[in-house]
DNA sequence: TTAATATATGAACACATATTCATACAAGGT
DNA sequence: ACCTTGTATGAATATGTGTTCATATATTAA
């Protein structure tokens, strides 16, 4: 079973093979990833969280990090571009919210994950 | 309903307030991040959907991901610091496979994202 | 129009992360 | 014991990310 390919060791190349079938394209992959780098910060977190459970202005979120509101900002430009927050502006506030359902289902995954491994 | 603690601006107290009842403890936030951070690289994400068909080592993943073994080796050690892979040796070869369904669970919850939202 | 509030954005710096290279370790064969 | 194979690891470099600061935009009030 042993074989080379492109100056590569490779032991299992049937794995390989299949391994390569069942993989989305290589786009999906890294809208995949981008999502996960979204999620992938503390303070990120804790506004998704926040969110799920109501609407919320970046004062507030700044307020709740304890972080500037320019930092808060940023932060929010992050979730916007990676599809995960949408907002309504009533006068001079914007509001955000989950655009959907998704981001709390990979938030309890990922809580219930750290619940069962970390303690 | 404008009011000021800590010589921050904040809009509305009660969603700060009910904010902060709901989100769990830091440790668990920053575990959370931390898993998120793990999966954010498009090459982890291919290793862990490549494992979750069966079991590969390093030498195959390196092949898969086109990169070295060393690159993919140190791969490896994030998944498995954060507890998302497992391996078991079998003779000088070590098989990697996933801890358990979490994993898949969120790499199929950002898949439907990514299809929902980017197309 | 001018001023104030709420948020966004660009640039720059500090810090984190990924890859490469060299080396070390661990298991099996000779 | 030695050598080879499979994998791990440390250090260094290159690249990426988050925050700060200054500034810009949008909405409302005076």
């Amino acid at each position: 079973m042993i074989e080379d390919i492109c100056e590569r060791r490779i032991i299992h190349v049937d794995r390989l093979v299949k391994a390569r079938t069942l993989l989305p394209r290589q786009l999906d992959i890294e809208g995949m990833s981008d999502l996960f780098k979204a999620m992938a910060d503390p303070g990120r977190v804790q506004i998704l969280m926040a969110l799920d459970a109501q609407e919320m202005c970046v004062c507030d979120l700044a307020a709740l990090l304890g972080v500037s509101e320019s930092a808060a900002s940023h932060q929010m430009r992050i979730l916007r571009n990676m599809n995960l927050v949408k907002n309504r502006r009533e006068g001079q506030v914007l509001y955000y919210r989950l655009v959907d359902d998704h981001v709390m289902q990979l938030i309890r995954v990922a809580h219930d994950h750290v619940l069962e491994t970390a303690g």
